[in-house]
DNA sequence: ACAAAAGTGGGTAAGTGTGGGTAAAAGTGG
DNA sequence: CCACTTTTACCCACACTTACCCACTTTTGT
C-alpha cells in the first residue's frame, strides 16, 4: 500500500528525488503519465499492465481518447542510484512544475504535484464533499 | 505496448526522427497511412496483417471506404541508420505537417501529428468527458 | 553521539537529434 | 532505350541531452 507525503526540489539537472519508502513497492522501473486535476500519476509495472488489459478488452472507439491520454503521455522511469527520476518536459508543463515537487502515495498509485498547486488543492479540499462521497460508498 | 510522446523537427531533407523507444516494437519496416482526426497512423507489420485479416472477413460493401482510406494511403517505411523516416508528401499534407512533429505511442499503434494540430487537440481534450468515460468503464 | 540513510551536486560516457555529402534509384522527356 | 534531372538511401559527423557513477552534506534513528 502506497502512502505518505514527500517534498523535494528539482535539482540543476531537472531531476527530482523519489521517496525511498515508495521505491520498493514501485519496482525498479515504473510508469508515469498525465492525470486529471493537473497532476502526474505513477503506476508500478504490475498495476500498469492491469490497466492495459482492461483497456485492451474495450472497444477501440470508446477508449480512444483515454488511451491517447494515458499512453501518449506515458513514460517509463527508472530511479538512478541515488533514487532520482527525470520528468519529461511535457509532464512538468502539465503539472506546472518548476522547482518544488510533492509526491504522495495514494493506495495503488503515486501522484506527483507541483508544490504550490498541491497546497492550493489541499486548501480548497472540501471535507463536506468527501464526507458525502464516503457516505455514498457506505464507507 | 507502444507509449510515450516524442517531439522532432523535419530536417532540411524533410526527414523526421522516429523514437528509439518505439523502434524495436515497430520492427525494421512498418506501415503508415491516413487516419482520423487529421493524423497519420503507423502499424507494425504484424498488427497491419491482423487488421487486414479483419477487413477481409467483413463485407466488401461495408468496408470499401475503410479499405480505400487505409490501403490507398499506406506506405511502408524503414528508418535509416539514424532512425529517421521519410514521410510522403500526401501524408504530410493530410496531417498538416510542415516542420514540427509529435509522435505518440498509443497501445497497438503510433500516431504522427503536426505539433500545432496535436497541441490544439490536446488543449480541447475534455477531462470531464474522459473522467466520465473512465467511470463507465469502471476504471 | 554515532552510524546509517536520505538529499543534492556534478563529472563523464553513452545515447539521441539533426545536418549534410555522396551514391543509388526513380521519374521525365526526347 | 538512353540521357538528364530529381528524389531517396546510406554513411559520416557533431552538438546536445540523458544515464550512470562518485562525492559531499544534512537528516534520521538508536
Amino acid at each position: 500500500m502506497l502512502f505518505g507525503r514527500y517534498e523535494y526540489a528539482l535539482d540543476g539537472k531537472s531531476r527530482t528525488n523519489f521517496p525511498p519508502k515508495l521505491r520498493s513497492e514501485m519496482g525498479e522501473t515504473f510508469y508515469i503519465t498525465k492525470w486529471l486535476d493537473g497532476c502526474i500519476i505513477g503506476y508500478a509495472e504490475k498495476e500498469w499492465n492491469r490497466i492495459s488489459e482492461i483497456l485492451k478488452e474495450k472497444s477501440m472507439v470508446k477508449t480512444r481518447e483515454i488511451q491517447r491520454m494515458l499512453y501518449a503521455n506515458a513514460t517509463d522511469v527508472t530511479p538512478d542510484k541515488q533514487g532520482r527520476i527525470l520528468l519529461p518536459q511535457y509532464l512538468k508543463n502539465h503539472a506546472g512544475i518548476t522547482k518544488d515537487v510533492i509526491i504522495i502515495g495514494a493506495g495503488n498509485h503515486v501522484e506527483i504535484w507541483d508544490k504550490a498547486s498541491y497546497e492550493e488543492k489541499e486548501k480548497n479540499m472540501d471535507f463536506a464533499d468527501i464526507e458525502q462521497a464516503m457516505e455514498e460508498l457506505e464507507f
